[in-house]
DNA sequence: AAGTCATATGAAATCGGTTTCATATAATCA
DNA sequence: TGATTATATGAAACCGATTTCATATGACTT
């Protein structure tokens, strides 16, 4: 009558081992303290004969946690979120939790739906790479206990734990760097700002420091909508008569692909024709020798993770924020040029892309 | 006296409503048919003045379905995989099913501590990215009808759905290929095959093509233990002589990268000093310049989701295997050289990375 | 010998939903 | 008009675990 295709339950257990569904449970809950010996073993032959997994569902009804940690990244495909999603799958691991990864492809809305499901499957912790809305969702978790830690991105009045870097101080060394290397004319190209406080700060970074040094009047802010208008406005700005030499610094991995391959096809040559510099550090930068701000996004994860866990342990102090340190990676393709020169004149004898 | 930061039940929704917790369950499950307007509209109310969100724990425990899809690959750093996860993650937004991620690192025992993880959470399904052992476990998975999609690479002796590609013919088409540029001297680099079913594959083609067209008595097959080695491997083999010009063929986009470096680091020049050629097309290849046989991994992703969504929705046909079409991109790394020729001879004008 | 305590176990309630079965009323039919 | 059917709802069992409370036995006190 049996069906020897469910999975076996706890019951089935008890009945094989002829004891009662509670001395199961003490078993499976390492209470075996009061377990006789002989019980024990009857258990153990029973879980193994049935090959008996406990239920995490059945289990987490009744104990308020399922061991599930929910995290949102803005883009999969990105080598940044990647890295991250390592540091947070390792840690999660080594402490017994599950990861339940969503990719938000930076749209609020879909932001919201993955909220709401992973509400719905009662996740005991969310990491969140935000779009930056949906802050009234994301309190009402709060206010349920679910604790949140904030990767990279701010929502605004959230009071909660954040990994991230300081992206003022970063734009600033990049930028100070451009200039010391002889590049005073600078154009910033970042995805579209939206809500996101990364991409927000940095431009405001940007431009602060254009203003504080009084350099760069030819500097410029470009916000990638699409491919085609990228071209038109690499096109523009390399071909502009200025009078000291040019950098692009993109905003992140995913537009520094596409500047190169932009600039690549558009016939330009870095960095003779246009230096390029990136936030972010995708491991083919070495390789094609593209100067870098790397944030280990790896760390990034794994602390992200470990301050969940702290959390989800008990620590309820207040809310902390973490910064990764960004380090600068010299690379071919922010040579350093004589001051006032144009382009065309650049100390490297090494190149980094080739165009056609 | 009830407290407030507890997660609403159906019982509360009930009570605010003034209806049964049945009636509650039928709205939910939109068996609205029989039910008055002015219910409705009261539960309609209740749910959204409570926040109510049903818990998915609670509910799979009766209904025996989580919407949970497990999925485990072997890296996640790996950017054929994060294509792929991006399409799995599409699908199964779309159907409404969250994906629990888990990275084996190539590892079968963390395969396996994975594996039955997912099963205490009761996934409706998995798309594996398999290490090649655990085939025990994952035929008892089978038994308890949870289908199983394979990605990529085979398990001994299981009979379900893979998505793969024919990674004898796509052997065949890039050797042929080199041969046809001029290279008769191939290096065919790989992680180390162990029981991954597409390495053995590619190796076994490699073998018997060089075996059957007789080219290549230069020809040889390393296995990446760990860097130093690579390293001494490629100075060896670009340096040794030759009757013809040579190639290193890459077993995929992290080999790729290690030997592009190595490359770079001891100070040869591609492809003047060597051609390369590799499986997998991570996006930075087509700035570098590399030619490579490029799968569709976001496809591929998208169609195991596809599968396992099919199979969960009744479909009990026969196991189906789905090839998806591998393209060879032709890039600067591999220039034609006359036949006979040996080094330092392309006719290419074209480099695709330099050496300091 | 009666009371106390440590050891070992089980019955039944519970978690938050779904589902089965029962039931009450109104509308329709013969 | 009495029987049938469609409409609308609720009580209680159930899913697979945990947890509370109860209980039985043997050992140890006094």
């Amino acid at each position: 009558m049996k069906d020897s295709r469910r999975r076996p339950t706890i019951a089935d257990v008890a009945k094989a081992a002829g004891v009662s569904k509670t001395t199961v449970s003490r078993f499976l809950s390492d209470q075996a303290e009061y377990i006789a010996e002989e019980t024990y073993r009857k258990i153990e032959q029973a879980i193994q004969g049935l090959n008996y997994e406990p239920s995490q569902m059945a289990r987490g009804l009744k104990a308020k946690q399922s061991r599930l940690i929910g995290i949102i990244v803005a883009d999969i495909a990105n080598p940044f979120t990647t890295a991250i999603l390592r540091g947070t799958e390792d840690v999660c691991h080594k402490h017994h939790y599950s990861l339940l990864v969503c990719n938000s492809d930076n749209d609020p809305t879909k932001e919201q739906n993955y909220i709401r499901t992973l509400r719905s499957h009662h996740i005991d912790g969310l990491i969140l790479h935000t779009t930056g809305y949906n802050q009234s969702m994301l309190l009402a978790l709060q206010k349920e206990k679910t604790p949140v830690v904030l990767l990279d991105r701010e929502v605004n009045g959230m009071h909660v734990d954040l990994v991230g870097m300081d992206n003022t101080q970063a734009t600033y060394d990049a930028l100070d760097y451009l200039v010391r290397q002889g590049y005073h004319s600078i154009a910033y190209v970042t995805a579209p700002t939206a809500d996101i406080s990364t991409r927000i700060e940095r431009v405001q970074a940007f431009h602060s420091f254009i203003a504080e040094r009084h350099v760069g009047e030819e500097s410029a802010v470009f916000q990638v909508v699409d491919d085609s208008s990228l071209l038109d406005f690499l096109q523009a700005f390399v071909s502009r008569k200025t009078a000291t030499a040019k950098a692009v610094f993109t905003g992140n991995a995913v537009i520094l692909l596409k500047a190169a391959l932009a600039i690549q096809s558009l016939g330009y040559r870095i960095p003779d024709d246009i230096a390029l510099i990136s936030f972010d550090d995708p491991d083919w930068a070495q390789i094609v020798g593209i100067s870098t701000i790397s944030q280990s996004a790896y760390e990034m994860g794994v602390t992200a993770a470990d301050r969940l866990i702290a959390r989800l342990a008990g620590d309820a102090g207040e809310p902390r924020r973490f910064y990764v340190a960004a380090t600068l990676q010299e690379r071919a393709s922010t040579p350093k040029v004589a001051t006032g020169q144009s382009m065309r004149t650049h100390s490297s004898n090494r190149q980094a892309i080739h165009s056609e």
